[in-house]
DNA sequence: AAAAAATAGTTGAAATTTCATGTATACAGT
DNA sequence: ACTGTATACATGAAATTTCAACTATTTTTT
């Protein structure tokens, strides 16, 4: 809101988006997010393997391990995956004992889903186990910069919904 | 480098990295570019979709605009894809007729790639097409932000090398 | 120069994720 | 209460990606 209200985008922002024709991809976020993204599942991913975990089973471990028992649905929306995607996963995990599952007495519609302590122990142990390739990940940034990081990514998120 | 040099992580970090107590997954840089990444490769594909790409292969259209021509492997470095991954979607192009395969002349074993006219025109018109969704993801950014996340994504991404 | 090792790509099977569809429950309007 | 609509989840088929194994070519070693 600062000079001329609404342009094709916010000021001096051309040069970022494709249409621009000095684009460079390297300075499109979103190539930055999906390289980022790649290389950190894949990271993971092989400290993951040997319990049974992939990338999205573990988010969905930590989901739970902070918010407690919840529903499917709200599962979905918090790892940002498809109902499917989560209900198969779950049902995984419970097979695995990582997680308890039943039907809301509240709304016999709505599934609820809640880490048990084995899932607890697992989540937590792999933490440990992954926090080396975290901090490595982090390394050279100061504590500003995760949080510009943060801030900045979840805006963009926001103004995608 | 500026007080103790070596401990856990750099200063001030633990609070964003799961092992430590305080930690809150919003806090944590890859809970957002996940989420980031789901949602923008979500929104792009409903695009994409009616042109017969993915968000692999739109990738791999800006890529070889960029690069020219270049081998499998260097497609697959720059995307983050697997090379079968690569090979696959290349060969799915070549069908549709965005891109052109041929041996490299100077070593045999390598597959050059580069896109046709065709792909040429699909990929601008699919750039003018998703320009508005991505004017909108980054509406309310300075430039400066915009700078700020893609130069700390590519630290990042190379900690993680 | 032959043998061994490394590199680049290809291919089919397996794993993951999503789409399309179906079922059960809840809610809204009449 | 009844009908229609919306919501929440489940399930099988389809699409995507990756793994594992294999072929062809090049490079390195002896």
């Amino acid at each position: 809101m600062s000079k001329s209200a609404k342009k094709t985008a916010a000021e001096g922002l051309d040069h970022f988006i494709p249409s621009d024709p000095a684009f460079k991809f390297r300075n499109y976020p979103f190539y930055w997010v999906a390289r980022l993204s790649n290389r950190y599942t894949l990271e993971m991913e092989k400290q993951l393997k040997p319990f049974g975990m992939n990338i999205s089973s573990w988010r969905i471990g930590l989901i739970l391990r902070e918010y407690g028992v919840i529903s499917m649905s709200e599962v979905a929306t918090h790892a940002v995956l498809r109902l499917p995607t989560v209900n198969k996963l779950v049902y995984r995990m419970q097979e695995q004992g990582l997680v308890s599952v039943h039907r809301s007495e509240t709304d016999a519609r709505v599934t609820m889903v809640g880490i048990t302590d084995q899932g607890h122990e697992v989540v937590s142990e792999l933490i440990k186990k992954t926090s080396k390739t975290v901090e490595r990940a982090l390394d050279g940034l100061s504590s500003d910069e995760v949080n510009v990081l943060n801030t900045v990514l979840g805006k963009v998120f926001a103004n995608l919904a």
